[in-house]
DNA sequence: CGGTTTTGACCGGCGC
DNA sequence: GCGCCGGTCAAAACCG
């Protein structure tokens, strides 16, 4: 697809998909009026998230990733590189990304996914205990570790591991096209995109697995025939293929989306008749 | 009652 | 081999 192409498409489907977050009767979708304002075409989806979520949560962590998107990238990271992105708040260490977040009084930390905790422990030499989140969804290995700082009792440190991969699993099935076009361009979603592109061309054992996994017990769902029937781009035909139920509430949860390249998750969601399978605007770690 | 959190047990890696 | 440590498991407790 060429960029003005995909470009107009985006921008189209953006209309589309802020028409369904402020009229869908989607449970996800808690807007009020006074919220949205006489003209809810004309509300941005930056105030729509703002008056969802609270905090230094979201967009905090959004601008802190993809900052690190830029000096990460670069294969030379040099140790002095990987301090200055710490104080910035985020670093990168191997598949981990370190995310510093200033929360003030019980404002916590909220990236917007949904997470289960399985575990706690106390660190050594640390004087706050360690918390251990999974994703929730049953077909995603992403994890994090939340921490508060030692030196700043009001700043949490967030590891993050591993991807989203009920997010990024229409580009696998996508990618095993001849010419494959990468989630690169596509996701603005946590800094995990690189990691995406990297397994993507040189997919490990686990990613392996994750995809053959993802390809033999998911069928697509039925909608797809609607998207073909509605001349949609071939995207969002291969969009469809995931689930949507997870790629739907992606839009509220992650702002970034919108305020960058738009166009990953799909506008489907009034056609789709099961609700998404999280709709918490995830919590955070009590301690 | 089902989902989530808590928390002690368990396990594997690592250094000695 | 042993102990320490970080990460995970899983049963019990908790909660809406």
């Amino acid at each position: 697809m060429k960029e003005s192409e995909a470009c107009n498409w985006s921008q189209g489907f953006d209309d589309d998909l802020l028409r369904e977050l402020l009229y869908d009767e989607s449970p996800y979708v808690l807007l009020p009026q006074e919220i949205a304002g006489d003209h809810p075409d004309n509300y941005s989806v930056n105030n729509l998230i703002s008056s969802i979520y609270s905090g230094p949560t979201i967009t905090d962590i959004g601008k802190a990733l993809v900052a690190s998107s830029y000096t990460n990238n670069t294969p030379e990271l040099s140790a002095l590189t990987r301090i200055s992105d710490m104080e910035r708040g985020v670093s990168r260490v191997e598949n981990k990304y370190v995310l510093k977040v200033k929360c003030s009084g019980n404002v916590m930390a909220d990236d917007g996914y949904k997470w289960r905790k399985y575990g706690q422990k106390s660190i050594k030499n640390s004087c706050n205990p360690r918390s251990y989140y999974k994703c929730t969804n049953p077909r995603c290995g992403a994890k994090k570790q939340v921490e508060r700082s030692n030196d700043d009792p009001d700043t949490l440190i967030i590891t993050y591991e591993g991807l989203h991969l009920h997010y990024m699993y229409p580009f696998f099935m996508f990618g095993q096209s001849e010419n494959p076009d990468p989630p690169t361009k596509k996701f603005r979603t946590l800094n995990f995109e690189q990691d995406a592109h990297q397994n993507y061309q040189q997919p490990t054992k686990e990613m392996d697995e994750n995809t053959r996994h993802f390809c033999l017990d998911h069928q697509p769902p039925t909608m797809i025939k609607d998207y073909q029937e509605e001349s949609l781009d071939q995207e969002v035909a291969i969009c469809s293929q995931g689930l949507l139920e997870d790629m739907v509430p992606l839009v509220i949860r992650n702002p970034m989306i919108y305020t960058t390249n738009s166009s990953t998750s799909c506008s489907s969601s009034s056609s789709h008749p099961s609700p998404p399978a999280s709709p918490s605007f995830s919590w955070s770690p009590k301690y």
